[in-house]
DNA sequence: ACTTCATTCAATAAATTTATTGAATGAAGA
DNA sequence: TCTTCATTCAATAAATTTATTGAATGAAGT
């Protein structure tokens, strides 16, 4: 019938953008660029795969109209095509995490053998900010860090930590974030920080997800 | 275990929910149990395929989470798992729609080429219900009518409208509408209805649009 | 217990997607 | 114009997903 082979045709461009969004890579990647927008190397660096590769999947997300490109200079930036998109990849990341229990283990394992796991909410976070009671950092790398970060963050790139660890306060509690509920940096600074003294816990969302509510940022 | 690894597995996980929702016969099952908890074999005989391949496509969408089962005598009724779920649904639909022009114009043709498939505008339906010259049915699930719909509105399922033809007027123009301007379930039923004898067009909106403009709802 | 039948499982070939490799493109700066 | 090099394209084998078929399961009603 005329109706089933048009439904045939409409899921099918559906799907175009679902697909997409299928492969663990290009999650990872989108990730990465929700971040704010990046040049295919730096992407392919940080999944650890070959430019080649990152280019593929990046024009597959292209052409499904969830990622955009601008040339600037000699490269080409990758970012989201809008908050729509966020949302959703945002929105598809919370049901993955409450109905499929094997990534809230995967995730506790991961971070109960680290360290002690302790996070610490938005609210918590905007409350002793406002009473001065807490050290914030932002270990992201620095490119990152200038593309956006949270109001009064230090820039302090998880790298770069055991050389200045000076710079800190023993005397406040030290708020790290990075990427979002997902990225390990956080956890990493925050164990780090432990074993040298310090009072550190972890902010349990990123910066693109402060962002997204409009909070504070520079 | 290396952080590597570790992210692997996890973007893995993630992308069981987003390979569910990546086959397009899968998506047209997902645009269905979302009128209601249905069973296998009614799902099968809509999608037009054998009852083994529906169920298998639904064994995929149980155990990302997306959906559940309960049974009910003989059979086994489906439904999406929540409203979080329902909620991604139409954002991936939304953004399908926006950022995918083919999908804009096979739904275009697929109107126009539908013999009289006539819509009528908000301000055409507020002069006629003003003039008690109309009965508006509204046809999405009733869940969803009972969160809020059109003052004065009937609610009549797209599903039941088989069985509930008696109890619409012959003499008196109907109007359906259901959840936006690309919901399909308006068209269906006012084609179901013109080929039973009624006169009946649909709203070229839905009622998010109508209450996001603070017209009369209950 | 037995029968029915809605649903699920299992096996397989076809179709699609993915990672890999090396070459091609083309914009920017010299 | 030439060179550089970030990115894309193209070809291919491996891996995964899909539709199809027929058999197995197992809950409900007799």
């Amino acid at each position: 019938m005329k109706t089933r082979e048009f439904k045939k045709k409409l899921y099918k461009q559906l799907a175009v953008v679902t697909k997409a969004l299928s492969n663990p890579t290009r999650l990872e990647i989108l990730d990465l660029i929700a971040q704010g927008p990046v040049p295919v190397e730096y992407i392919a660096e940080h999944i650890d795969q070959p430019v080649a590769n990152a280019s593929q999947h990046l024009q597959v997300l292209k052409k499904s109209g969830l990622v955009e490109t601008e040339r600037k200079g000699k490269y080409n930036y990758y970012r989201m095509a809008g908050k729509q998109v966020y949302d959703v990849w945002n929105s598809l990341r919370a049901i993955g995490f409450s109905r499929n229990s094997e990534i809230e283990d995967l995730l506790n394992d991961y971070r109960s053998k680290k360290s002690g796991l302790k996070t610490i909410s938005r609210d918590e976070l905007l409350r002793k900010m406002e009473e001065d009671d807490v050290y914030l950092i932002d270990v992201r790398p620095s490119e990152e860090f200038e593309l956006g970060h949270i109001k009064n963050a230090v820039s302090l790139p998880k790298v770069e930590l055991g050389e200045r660890l000076d710079e800190l306060p023993k005397d406040k509690e030290v708020v790290a974030y990075c990427r979002g509920p997902l990225c390990l940096m956080a956890d990493e600074a925050v164990r780090f920080l432990k074993e040298n003294g310090f009072n550190a816990v972890r902010l349990d969302e990123g910066f693109p997800e402060w962002k997204a509510i409009d909070l504070p940022v520079d």
